[in-house]
DNA sequence: TGTTCATATGAGCAATCGTTCATATGGAAG
DNA sequence: CTTCCATATGAACGATTGCTCATATGAACA
């Protein structure tokens, strides 16, 4: 703030290195609670089964069955992660009878799958 | 597609429960290795140390201890988070003496990055 | 009521992850 | 050469993950 344009001290020790530029960064550096979130997010993402249920849930509302087919799983596999979707409130579900219905609950983790997908697809 | 609207048959068990639906779903589904690398991308996001650097370095080109005093992590931890980060070609550096300065090689990931982080802030 | 069947969930386990610590590498400067 | 220091990396560790298996819940229906 009141800093000079510091000299470029040229060790590592004491955490003294290129001044300017750390301070810089650790200025532009985000919250932990901002990271934290995002890397949430990103970990539920992170994770093939979650996202092919969240693919098949952007179409469609399906029971667990339904997706336990369609993935080739578990029925308990595979409602151990929805619970995980639902948890984190990106899936919700309907009960009808003995059947849950899932559908999509949540824009963004979508929207991230979309941009993502196309990105992986340049 | 040379299948009648089939009736719903309400059972789960071999796999037989909203027939059409499921072959829907299933005829929607993408590739193995989509969602492999789909998922392998999400993972390098999922960790807040990443996230971090991955911050840092979309606006400077910094070495690795910069980076450590920014993240108050050992220049160990970094390390190896930037190889991970390299091994996966979203990070290049460049040698100088016996300094290695990391900058981002991969708009893709940052882009996700901001994507994330502006879903995050609404 | 009791049976059946879709779903949920707890325990347990192998695999993976992210760090620390010790050590290796390799350039700079004496 | 030797020493110093930035960086890299292997081993090991505790923590977390994602599954399986066994069991529980609870709705439908005889």
């Amino acid at each position: 703030m009141n800093e000079k344009p510091t000299t470029v001290i040229d060790t590592c020790e004491d955490s003294v290195i290129h001044k300017d530029k750390v301070q810089q960064a650790s200025a532009r550096k985000l919250d932990e609670s901002t990271f934290d979130a995002l890397a949430e997010t990103f970990k539920i993402l992170s994770n093939q089964t979650r996202l092919k249920l969240i693919q098949a849930l952007s179409h469609d509302e399906l029971c667990v069955c339904d997706l336990a087919a369609i993935l080739d799983m578990t029925d308990s596999a595979v409602s151990h992660q929805l619970r995980i979707l639902r948890n984190l409130r990106l899936v919700k579900y309907r009960r009808e009878g003995k059947m849950a219905y899932y559908s999509l609950d949540d824009q963004h983790v979508r929207q991230l799958f979309e941009a993502a997908l196309e990105h992986q697809q340049e």
